[in-house]
DNA sequence: TTGCTTAAGCTACAATTGTAAACTGCAAAT
DNA sequence: ATTTGCAGTTTACAATTGTAGCTTAAGCAA
């Protein structure tokens, strides 16, 4: 994913795009509007402009049927692992294991994210 | 480290904000800005401009001497674990297991990094 | 067919950010 | 004593972001 894609959405985008990305089906504004009026408390005009800009930035597709449909380009697997790449090359100097090892010590990880980390490195492959 | 503080730290910002945490004391404008002018190629003005900023966001403080002397009033630990919280917050449901599994699905661990991690989670405790 | 609803597009507007110039006052050099 | 330069302060200005209204056109209800 280029630097052009995935670093320019911002919050308010991303929450459009979580929706999109639990979607199976591309979506009608309509229901983006149902679901992020709820939760967000936002109005239908702030929710057509985020689309707006996430089709500007090649983040979101739109597919003319009696109205448009819109899903996701870039699959939310890829953006994470660039919001991830990102955040370690800002301010942990590139290395992963300074993440994990600033993880570790300032007790980000829970008693469940722990067992979890140790099954995930038990004794495979 | 509340919201206000970290979270208002920009890009630039956290430029300077590395260049004071390198630095064992505090450091007045004339320090600062000959580290950034050549690295950044930014002017004065600019580099003044970013100390204000976070001076007024408490995340910076300045001693009188006969000059301004400037030092930063959050680490550079607690800093960097604010934002690894934060990413797990945005966009990893709040799992740091999470984060750790995309890494590792992503190629984002070096063998060496694999390799702390196992020993990290293996037997202890 | 005629207006009502609403999708789509365009415009708006304040706050933040990146980048920097202008101004002001003190301190050092002459 | 004056001048000059630079620290500190104020102001600027465009791009981005969060948030949303206005306008236009088309489909649907009456």
């Amino acid at each position: 994913m280029s630097d052009n894609l995935a670093s320019k959405i911002t919050d308010s985008e991303l929450e459009v795009m979580k929706l999109l990305w639990r979607a199976k089906d591309a979506l009608p504004v309509t229901a983006i509007r149902e679901q992020l009026q709820g939760s967000k408390g936002w109005e239908p005009a702030t929710i057509k402009t985020l689309i707006s800009r996430l089709v500007s930035k090649g983040a979101v597709r739109q597919e003319k049927r009696n109205v448009y449909y819109y899903s996701p380009v870039i699959t939310e697997k890829e953006y994470s692992s660039w919001a991830t790449k990102d955040l370690i090359t800002r301010i942990y100097n590139g290395k992963a294991s300074e993440l994990i090892a600033s993880l570790v010590n300032s007790n980000g990880l829970t008693q469940n994210d722990i067992a979890e980390l140790r099954s995930m490195f038990k004794v495979e492959e």
